[in-house]
DNA sequence: GCAAGTTTTAGAATAGTTCTAATCTTCTTG
DNA sequence: CAAGAAGATTAGAACTATTCTAAAACTTGC
């Protein structure tokens, strides 16, 4: 019942990307823990800790391909950094400002109502709601 | 009754900032129109061709001031960019993905209810909503 | 196990933004 | 309105995050 499996090969199968050993490795940091945020630059960090190494190019890649896969979710919170949300479910963000810290909160509750319709030739992709706190 | 007046020298100078040629020129590029949303490159550009010269570093250091002071909201979209909007009043944003292309809409008639409460120890900077939509 | 097509990689390249230090402006005071 | 002090501007270098390049190394289907 946990919908998702840990057989990380199948998983990238699934989604379309062939499972190559780094692919792998990065979505075992991502995947196999609980929901998590990540930049290239952290998760580039945190697998090569682990023995397999992995360029950042490739981790650029990777993340890029995952969003593109529907893997993973892309946060856009402050210029020039960009996470990447494995929970890809309808939730929201707190964003800490000093810390550029990322928190998810479970959209169930949250209501948005009196939204404009989008403009002519234009069908809704995603609405996003960052609260932002400071200490 | 229109609020912000023409004199960009004195709106400098009641937000702290010494109206130099430069500033008083942006300024009024960004303020003696409607609302607006500028890049650091479209702004630069934009001032260029009028005849006063202005060099890019100045439009960065004069937009991040702008917004420090209050005049200007930066509004981040999309990773590697930033926008900042003249209305700085309470409204949100539609943003059309493939163009990069961003839009006011009113808050007046947007509620948003059942937003968690905010981490111990911070408290709520502002909450931005942006709805992605695509063609 | 071998080709054919993908992926990875190191390093170069690019984009957007900030920094540096020299020069120039603006403001204050007399 | 002159002089000095403080602050602003500038060109270019530097920096950060990300993407590109082209060669070498994998994966896969047969």
């Amino acid at each position: 019942m946990s919908g998702n499996s840990l057989d990380f090969p199948a998983r990238l199968r699934a989604a379309g990307l062939r499972p190559t050993r780094q692919r792998v490795a990065l979505a075992r940091v991502l995947f196999e823990a609980g929901h998590r945020h990540v930049t290239a630059e952290s998760l580039h960090a945190e697998v090569k800790a682990s023995r397999m190494s992995v360029s950042l190019a490739t981790v650029y890649n990777a993340l890029n391909q995952f969003r593109d896969a529907g893997l993973l979710r892309e946060v856009v919170v402050a210029p020039g950094r960009s996470y990447f949300d494995t929970n890809t479910g309808h939730h929201h963000h707190f964003y800490i400002e000093p810390d550029g810290e990322l928190h998810d909160f479970p959209s169930e509750k949250v209501t948005i109502a009196g939204l404009p319709t989008p403009p002519k030739g234009t069908r809704l992709s995603r609405v996003d709601v960052i609260v932002r706190v400071r200490r």
